[in-house]
RNA sequence: GGCCCGUUAGUCAAGUGGUUAAGACACCGGUCUUUCAAGCCGGUAACAGGGGUUCGAAUCCCCUACGGGUCACCA
């Protein structure tokens, strides 16, 4: 059958941007959506930049966002017999030329078009050389590299999904070198054989590429292959305006990863960048992005990525998700600022998944759930300065805080809905509002002003170190009242 | 510079000739409350500019401006 078949090809050589996630994204939605497959391909033909590491860290990244593929990964630098055999082809058939321009001269004499205000297009010197000519450059021990005769007239016209036709004249096409004198294929030579061979049916890649597709149709065409549709997606670009890039912060999806982002909030956030579902609904669950992904609805206009928005996104799938999921989640950075230890004991677990359910609630990353949980693994070292000023001042707060002890000692068991009650009853009974006796027991044993909810803090820490933690706080305040 | 794409609030965006021009983030206010969040309620804020076409243009056409992409023996 016709099944839809569509690729991720990234090149290693670096790790997965934020851009080339969310291409990867709308293939694989398009994929799953369709019922079709998403294959993954390495576009490692440059042989310089390319790297064992970018490889893995690229594989990592879309594994740890769920965007597993169907076939691959395949590598181009494993398949260069088949582009060599291809090149041949095209070079028997007129199609293609040898040159023996080297880069030096070639770069030379692009200076010269620019700085002269011509279009700095490749000269095709090399096209029409008499058999004499070109024995006489190779006597000279050039190695050539492969161009395509691009038509001189006539009209390339791009039909993509997204865009629409975009017609380019033949005449301001290169004659491009499609394999290097080194015999590696350049990037639209090899992509035009590998879309063929893997039956790629959709080419759905960043806008970047629109204009190198009249050069790849031309490939297809001197080929005899037929045409995959094209859809070239908008670029995200940073808030100035200009391409993403590390000056920027964060843009890989490691970053991310450490961060504390979760995967399901990157995913949401990127599927939203460039597309729209029907309703009104931001927050979708993935099956529902799946079901309602289509191209169609992808805009044209470059995005500008709004981390807020993410960062806003990834607080409500911390509240939201799975209390176990985001505290397994949650463990590796709690492990990172030494609070539990690695790996964690069993029968830690469920203080943890404690401590991880009343903090999440109030922060929007995993590495802000470490920064908001110290007290619950750590003795207090300090109290917050703006806390001490505002609560720690009246000399009589030692004395509240060795009421409140009191109090606390009698209760039996030590339940959040207990301790509140003792509180209260104890409010009353010095007749004292509340907030004199919360403000600063929560300062005493969390060495914070804000955070959960008191009696929440109170139960999960437990009765002993509640009772330690006051009374070091009244002698605390003993000591500079004075 | 040539070629190509784009332009609705600070940002993401809905919208395909007649709408009070959605919604979300951010921001501001209110509410709830033991704090901080969250939640809920409310508010500020947009069709790049100019010409057409039309009874009527955010929507169609042209020009200008601005932004982006691309012009490598990188991908």
């Amino acid at each position: 059958m016709n099944s839809i078949r569509v690729r991720f090809a990234p090149s290693p050589t670096g790790s997965l941007h934020i851009g080339g996630a969310r291409t990867a994204l709308f293939n694989w939605l398009f994929a799953r959506r369709n019922e079709g497959r998403f294959i993954l391909r390495i576009d490692d033909t440059d042989l310089e930049r390319s790297t064992e590491k970018s490889y893995h860290e690229i594989l990592d990244a879309l594994r740890w966002l769920g965007l597993e593929w169907d076939e691959g990964p395949y590598l181009q630098s494993q398949r260069l017999e088949r582009y060599r055999r291809a090149a041949l082809e095209l070079l028997n058939s007129g199609r293609a030329y040898l040159c023996y321009c080297t880069p030096e001269e070639l770069a030379a004499r692009r200076k010269a078009a620019q700085a002269s205000g011509r279009a700095p297009m490749y000269d095709r010197r090399c096209r029409y050389l008499t058999p004499e000519e070109r024995s006489r450059l190779e006597d000279e021990g050039r190695q050539p590299a492969i161009r395509l005769a691009i038509p001189d007239s006539g009209t390339t016209v791009v039909r993509d999904l997204i865009r629409g036709e975009v017609s380019f004249e033949n005449s301001t096409i290169d004659d491009f070198i499609i394999m290097k004198s080194n015999g590696i294929p350049t990037y639209n030579f090899a992509t035009v054989i590998d879309d063929y061979d893997m039956q790629i049916t959709h080419v759905i890649r960043a806008e970047e590429h629109l204009s190198n597709t009249p050069k790849q149709i031309l490939v297809f065409e001197a080929l005899g292959y037929e045409l995959p549709y094209f859809a070239h997606v908008p670029m995200i670009l940073a808030p100035d305006r200009s391409k993403l890039s590390k000056r920027h912060g964060a843009t890989s999806v490691e970053e991310y990863r450490d961060a504390g982002y979760l995967p399901e909030a990157i995913i949401n956030y990127l599927a939203l960048l460039g597309w729209s579902p029907e309703g009104e609904e931001e927050i979708l669950p993935l099956e529902k992005i799946i079901s309602s992904f289509s191209l169609e609805k992808v805009s044209k206009n470059a995005a500008i990525y709004d981390i807020k928005k993410l960062t806003w996104m990834n607080g409500h799938y911390l509240r939201e998700t799975d209390l176990d999921r985001i505290t397994e989640m949650a463990i590796p950075f709690l492990q990172k600022k030494g609070f539990i230890a690695e790996p964690l004991a069993p029968e830690s677990y469920a203080y943890v998944r404690r401590v991880v359910g009343v903090v999440r609630d109030r922060v929007k990353t995993l590495e802000e759930i470490a920064d908001a949980a110290s007290y619950f693994f750590q003795e207090i070292t300090s109290y917050e300065e703006k806390g001490i000023n505002k609560y720690f001042t009246r000399p009589d707060v030692a004395d509240l805080l060795e009421r409140c002890r009191e109090r606390l000692a009698e209760v039996e068991e030590f339940s959040a809905q207990n301790t509140e009650a003792a509180y209260r009853a104890l409010s009353e009974e010095l007749g004292v509002p509340t907030g004199q006796l919360f403000h600063p027991t929560r300062l005493a044993v969390s060495g914070r002003t804000m955070g959960p909810g008191l009696f929440d803090i109170l139960e999960i820490l437990g009765k002993e170190r509640v009772l330690e933690r006051l009374k070091k706080a009244a002698n605390y305040v003993r000591k500079i009242t004075g």
